[in-house]
DNA sequence: CTGTTAGCGCTTTCAA
DNA sequence: TTGAAAGCGCTAACAG
């Protein structure tokens, strides 16, 4: 007999034809009570109810997405979970998807494109009803996100966006955040600000060198080629910015960051190297990471919306993804320029 | 004519009938070179791939899985996204899964026993193969889990686990952190040691409290009642208990915080109300966030191996899911003590 | 090696 | 107000 048990014990799933059959009656009506829209007698549904109820009924997802050809699951693709911008994005896309009744299905690309493209066809092949995509640093082309718009996927590019495809947008103004940031360091009176720079292939990127150099041309400072660097966004890679822009023996009186983490590598190398902050030389960042707080000086730096950003893009999305002739649309959101003691 | 262009423009996405059809062969056969493991003539075999690749073709996961039975995918339920241990946890959680062939469907409770409750309720509905959970704080009880319990889902707890239940669980050795760090203070010549400890329905806050008493016994200090305080992980929280903790006018030398967002809090108050860290007073944390290394003194914590949680919790659950037969069991995995400057 | 067939659990006409 | 039946896209016997 301990078969049976074993048996009873690996039950499977109850579905509506069981309940049907538990009451007598056919599984049309239990699905009807199950869309509460048809008209059902109102005793037949109570029984069904209680029947579910008592018989732990859980509709089968897959069967029911089956039929209707969607599933209410977004795809989320994200450089990395632990970077804390996209933790903060990521709180916000899954609240507002909770609050419209979407799941979402979430894959980090590691920085690593082709990784992005797997997560991508995984998504698609689950069958999500639109992706919510962030590029990886490493996308040097939009080859796969033309190919998404070929095939009318609804997708809702966020923070690092590029190419010109007819996807929505949601982004910060990286312009006004940079330009913000170095109006107030020529504030300041600083006069040989250098500016440590994100990727080339993110708009975000360029977009805060455009900011950089037009606040010194509206202050009348030039710009100098020397005093611009590339880097990764890493902390390590902020030191070896630092490091190199030092070992340059240029005049630097200022530095601003694209990102928090390489500004805290520059503040620690200016500190190894006995330099005073921001006395001898100002720090500025961008991203107001959780550090910038507690950091010795705090870092100035450029707040973001993110996890706003998180709940705009998935908001465009879902519009989205119910109206496909939804147009799509850049939303671009502000900035606040945060100070504290790194300038 | 335009109506047709937009009829073409909406092209239902294309299923094995489609190719099937169009060589004029079975849907069967085209199934079979799915799954590469039926012999196929290798002609029509070239010829199927062939048409898949001309085609856009993409598989129905949904329709597979409901055929299957199963969906490969995890379902996650954590407590927020943006706290660094659990970023680090899902970047784990992610890779392993991926690397096995799962997706994971992730979902935050943002710390409310109500929405992890429906979390579940959720990822359940979507047939998820198995469920990777770290409860909430508020979580006064685990009758959720004992239901998925009886349900024979497969389960695994990991971080913040509770209760006496036949799931596997993943979790640091808690209790040695805390005897450690302890230890270490009472080395450094500290004798009135507070400790903020964490919500009290945590076993980890209970863990950590006993090596904290043990630690104390072990070198002949008597456990105060008044030098432990209850909080609830918050930086806000941390101020507080610490200004309570100095409003009751104890001596008190030292304070091991459950975990850093905590000590920062304490160090904020310590700074503001004058004293010295670590010299008037040394703060110990425990988790090792990023922020621990850049705050000023730096704050002496104890590391957790947070990604190799998340990777383990994630290996275990899928071990399980492929052999319901696979007993519980517990990894407990080892901390290190960081040193630095703030004790 | 390939085609036919019967579902997986659910929704939704169409009739009654 | 209800039931019968078809079908979403795919897999897997079974038969040839």
């Amino acid at each position: 007999m301990v078969y049976s048990l074993n048996i009873y014990e690996m039950k499977t799933p109850v579905t509506i034809l069981d309940i049907a059959r538990e009451l007598g009656i056919s599984k049309s009506t239990v699905s009807r009570v199950l869309q509460n829209t048809y008209d059902v007698n109102p005793e037949t549904r109570q029984k069904v109810l209680d029947k579910m109820q008592q018989m732990n009924y859980r509709p089968n997802m897959m069967a029911r997405n089956l039929k209707k050809g969607s599933t209410s699951v977004i795809g989320v693709n994200i450089p990395a979970f632990d970077i804390p911008f996209y933790s903060q994005a990521i709180s916000g896309i899954q609240n507002e998807a909770a609050r419209q009744g979407y799941n979402i299905l979430t894959c980090q690309s590691n920085e690593d494109v082709n990784t992005e493209l797997k997560n991508i066809e995984t998504l698609l092949a689950s069958q999500v009803d639109g992706l919510l995509i962030s590029i990886s640093k490493t996308a040097r082309n939009v080859m796969h996100l033309l190919e998404l718009q070929r095939n009318n996927i609804p997708v809702v590019l966020f923070n690092r966006v590029a190419g010109q495809m007819d996807f929505s947008k949601v982004y910060v103004n990286d312009f006004d955040g940079a330009h913000k940031m170095v109006n107030y360091l020529i504030g300041k009176g600083h006069k040989k600000i250098a500016h440590i720079a994100g990727p080339g292939n993110l708009s975000l990127s360029k977009n805060r060198i455009e900011g950089y150099k037009a606040s010194l041309k509206a202050h009348g400072i030039s710009f100098a080629e020397e005093l611009l660097i590339e880097g990764d966004f890493s902390f390590a890679d902020g030191a070896r910015c630092m490091n190199e822009l030092l070992d340059r023996q240029l005049e630097i009186d200022a530095i601003f960051c694209v990102c928090d983490s390489m500004a805290l590598g520059c503040m620690q190398v200016l500190k190894q190297r006995g330099y005073r902050i921001p006395k001898d030389i100002a720090v500025a960042g961008y991203t107001n990471d959780p550090a910038a707080e507690y950091v010795d000086p705090g870092l100035t730096t450029i707040a973001q919306p993110s996890y706003q950003i998180g709940v705009e893009a998935a908001a465009l999305l879902i519009r989205k993804i119910k109206n496909p002739a939804y147009p799509r649309q850049d939303v671009i959101l502000d900035t606040e320029l945060i100070i504290r003691n790194s300038a």
